[in-house]
DNA sequence: GTCTATAAGGAGATAGAC
DNA sequence: GTCTATCTCCTTATAGAC
């Protein structure tokens, strides 16, 4: 891994834990092992840096997939799907580097410090539009009841969101509770909506 | 009103914006008008100021009041009730202090620099316990399906929690619109655990 | 590419006059 | 209680040797 690549690694993690601001140059660079001039050398300034992780967390995000070919076969057993689907969810937001990504982008919303082309919806766009198609889908074949989509994927995604955000707010989760939780209320939610 | 309610008006006010570390006491004193160190007159150090803040807050938070006798008696018409409930609690949330308030402990609490004795879920406690007598009275009717009363609770509370961080990150928000969306929301979770 | 050294400025906090 | 002046430390960033 070059020096490069280990700054941004670093850098992530710490505006993850202390946020933009109350991360320092130095602590990076001391994280790294090398010294806080060095970094220049990679990026012209820590905002540059920062948004360099910001670019590259987007692509991430919007490279993410909740969703396969097996899966969209099981929709005519859609109990099935949820599932499937909840534990796909809660695999890939539980991964290190998207809960830090998730962390830093967040804390950096809500104090209005450094501009960046990312909104908070951007991060459950992904997860939205699967949604968005899968209720369409399973009212097609007639499992559901008739509500507008937008509101079904809402309803279905605000649980899960609040989960994310207190799992990441407490730095510590047992992923074995989170999974409990999440298909709890998915399984709830169907019970809601079937036919 | 004292210098010293100024300073903590005003102090609230930029933690909300900038968060703890990104507002100086020399912000603070600008902003009430006199010299940093008059403010070391009032407080020992910033932490305690910031502590204070959150001491009053908090007492806010769990003074604050989502019901009253009229809408307890709303009960046997639990679609009217939970309409006048959600227009309570948008009522509270939207007010300038609560926002700000919210915000800089939402902001606080994820970038883990300053301790202090409140948690998230505190913020939402009121509520929570409100929701869970509401749906043990409801079910005592025969008016809900048979549901745990912390799930039912949770499911209810999630939209309103995500729409709440939304206009906070926002900054801004239309009332109008907040209330239609969380009336909305109520009115399709009532639809769902009716009997 | 990394180092040492340093600049320039902002932070929290204090001393002492009024 | 508020002021001016100041201390000490930490910040981002740059210059120039190796």
């Amino acid at each position: 891994m070059t020096n490069r690549e280990k700054i941004k690694q670093e850098a992530l993690k710490l505006f993850a834990e202390f946020g933009y601001h109350q991360t320092s140059v130095r602590m990076i660079a001391k994280n790294v092992g090398i010294r806080e001039s060095a970094i220049y050398n990679h990026f012209p300034s820590k905002k540059d840096l920062f948004l360099e992780l910001v670019h590259d967390g987007k692509k991430r995000v919007q490279a993410a997939s909740y969703i396969n070919e097996e899966m969209l076969e099981l929709l005519n057993n859609p109990e099935l799907f949820f599932t499937q689907f909840i534990d796909k969810v809660i695999e890939v937001w539980t991964k290190l580097e998207e809960r830090m990504f998730t962390k830093m982008m967040i804390q950096a919303k809500f104090n209005s410090s450094v501009e960046f082309d990312l909104t908070l919806n951007d991060l459950f766009a992904g997860i939205s539009n699967i949604l968005e198609i899968v209720f369409e889908e399973l009212r097609n074949y007639g499992y559901i009841k008739d509500y507008d989509n937008e509101l079904l994927s809402e309803q279905f995604l605000a649980p899960l969101v609040v989960l994310k955000f207190r799992f990441l707010i407490n730095n510590f989760f047992d992923k074995e509770q989170v999974l409990n939780y999440a298909r709890k209320h998915a399984s709830f939610f169907w019970e809601q909506i079937k036919l």
